[in-house]
Order: structure tokens, then C-alpha cells, then sequence
DNA sequence: TTAGCCCTGAGA
DNA sequence: TCTCAGGGCTAA
């Protein structure tokens, strides 16, 4: 669940307290979510300090000291959060990344395990080995490219803004506020879509973006931030999660429908073809 | 393009 | 006990 804009609250969060850091100490305990083996890991970062932090796609990149990055997706349930020796390591707490000087680190807690950790070497936005480089993310991308991308696409319009390699950084929540905000169907083909129709969707997609990231994200279930609240977005959802709801536009009742095999909330009155 | 898989907790 | 949630990958 953890989309763009919660990814880059995290980015925002985390910058300040650990810019600057030198790593002490790391621990592993769950080898599915290491995509790099926890000993190379554990001998490599201790004496590296973390020189930026930025969110490329949905992940969250530490570039180090060293030419060594490390690369973090949290996945459907994942956190990271800043906190001291007295939080519990419950079961779903697989790393725990500890800094000098410092008696508060990182922890990496992730209940479902979609999440995972990678290193790379080299630039910090090479990709780590074993990912297929993910698209630029609709922040990053000029209207022209946008409409561009998605009229040389076959496809729905739903599972085409879900595709990462189309463009990156939308999951569910967001493709289906953004669909709304633009009053496109979620089975509209790009194509068909006139180019008006398709910059009105940029535009509509880069407002539910920001909006969300001045709200610190959407807090469903598990999504915390750095410092263990909560973010606010849910809270203005228009669509997501509102099945059989009254549309806020129209009165309608909010539908659901299943696609790509995620469901897709919309309002079948106000969203056009 | 789609189905199934990974994974766990919540709710019926 | 069964079903559902879904990010991203793989196989058909």
C-alpha cells in the first residue's frame, strides 16, 4: 500500500535525522526480505555514512559513503521508522539498522514480507541487480511524454497506471482517487481518450499526488511514518474504500469492480469513457 | 493479458 | 475455516 506520496513523507522524515550518520551496527533476521545477503550486508555498512536519501518509484534509496546504496521497497505492509532500544522486536520487526553516536536506528518492520532490501553499487540511481528498472513516476514526467506513453499503450487505463514499468510510483489508492478527479472510467482504453481528456488526467494525478504528500499519505492499515504516526490522506479519499457510498460529486453510489485483480472503486455517473 | 503466487491478519 | 486485502514477479 505504500505508494508515492507515502514513500516520499518517509523520504522527507527520515533525511533530517539520518543525513550525516555513520552505520554501527546491523541486524537481519528475516533472509526473504534481503535481497542482498545479510553477510555481505552486515561487514559492508558498519563505517559507511549516509550521505542523501531520495525516493526513486515506491523505493526509498540511501545513498552511502563509498559508492554503496541501499535500496528499501516497504511492499504491501512494510515500515521504517526511527525509534530507540525500547521498542519490542516483535516477529514482524527483520532488520534493525543502528547508527554511531546515536541510541536511536532504524527498524524495518514488515508484517506481510512483500517487502524487501536491496544494495547496488556505483551511482546512486543505477538500479540494484535483479530489478528491472522501474518508469518515471508522473512528478517526473512533462504532459507531452505522459500522453504519450499511454497512447502507444493497448490496455485499460486502470491496469496501464498500475504498471510500473508504464510509469511508476501510482498503486491502487491513488490510480483510483486520480481516475476520479479526472472523470475517467477505469476501463477507458488511452487510446480512445481524447488528448484534452488525457492532460486533464496528468493534471489530475499530479494534484491527488501532491495533495496526499501535504497530507503525509494514506494510513489504511499498517503505513506509519518515520516517527510511528499516522499519515491523514484516507481521510480524503473520494472513491477508495467507499463501495456502495453516495459519489461526493453526484449522489451516485460508489461501484467496485474488479481489474488487473485489484478492485477498482469509481462512480459509475461521473466517470465517462 | 491474465491467473497465481508470495504472506499474514482481520473479519465473516 | 474460508475469504479478502494487494505490489510485483513469473508462467501460461
Amino acid at each position: 500500500m505504500p505508494e508515492l506520496p507515502e514513500i516520499e513523507t518517509l523520504a522527507r522524515q527520515i533525511r533530517p535525522r539520518v543525513c550525516g550518520l555513520v552505520f554501527s551496527q546491523v541486524t537481519m533476521t528475516e533472509p526473504t526480505i534481503l535481497k542482498t545477503s545479510a553477510p555481505i550486508l552486515k561487514k559492508e555498512l558498519p563505517g559507511r555514512k549516509v550521505q542523501t536519501i531520495f525516493r526513486q518509484a515506491k523505493f526509498l534509496v540511501f545513498e552511502l559513503s563509498g559508492k554503496l546504496n541501499l535500496w528499501f521497497h516497504l511492499g504491501m505492509t512494510g515500515q521504517l521508522f526511527w525509534a530507540g532500544p525500547e521498542f519490542p522486536r516483535d516477529k514482524h520487526v527483520h532488520a534493525v539498522l543502528e547508527f554511531e553516536n546515536s541510541p536511536q536506528g532504524l527498524i524495518f518492520r514488515d508484517i506481510r514480507k512483500f517487502g524487501k532490501i536491496f544494495m547496488s553499487n556505483g551511482r546512486a540511481d543505477s538500479w540494484p541487480e535483479g530489478v528491472k528498472p522501474f518508469a518515471k513516476d508522473p512528478l517526473e514526467l512533462s504532459r507531452e511524454n505522459f500522453i504519450e506513453i499511454l497512447r502507444r499503450r493497448a490496455g485499460k487505463i486502470k491496469s496501464l497506471l498500475l504498471n510500473q514499468r508504464v510509469m511508476s510510483g501510482l498503486g491502487n489508492i491513488y490510480a483510483d482517487e486520480s481516475l476520479f478527479e479526472a472523470r475517467v472510467h477505469p476501463r477507458s482504453k488511452p487510446a480512445r481518450l481524447s488528448a484534452k481528456r488525457l492532460e486533464n488526467l496528468y493534471f489530475s494525478i499530479r494534484k491527488v499526488l501532491e495533495l496526499a504528500i501535504q497530507h503525509g499519505g494514506s494510513s489504511i492499515d499498517d503505513y506509519i511514518h518515520a516517527d510511528g504516526r499516522r499519515g491523514d490522506f484516507q481521510n480524503h479519499h473520494k472513491v477508495y474504500g467507499r463501495e456502495e457510498d453516495p459519489c461526493i460529486d453526484c449522489g451516485a453510489r460508489i461501484r467496485r469492480i474488479r481489474l488487473s485483480g485489484r478492485s477498482s472503486f469509481f462512480c459509475p455517473h461521473c466517470q465517462k469513457f
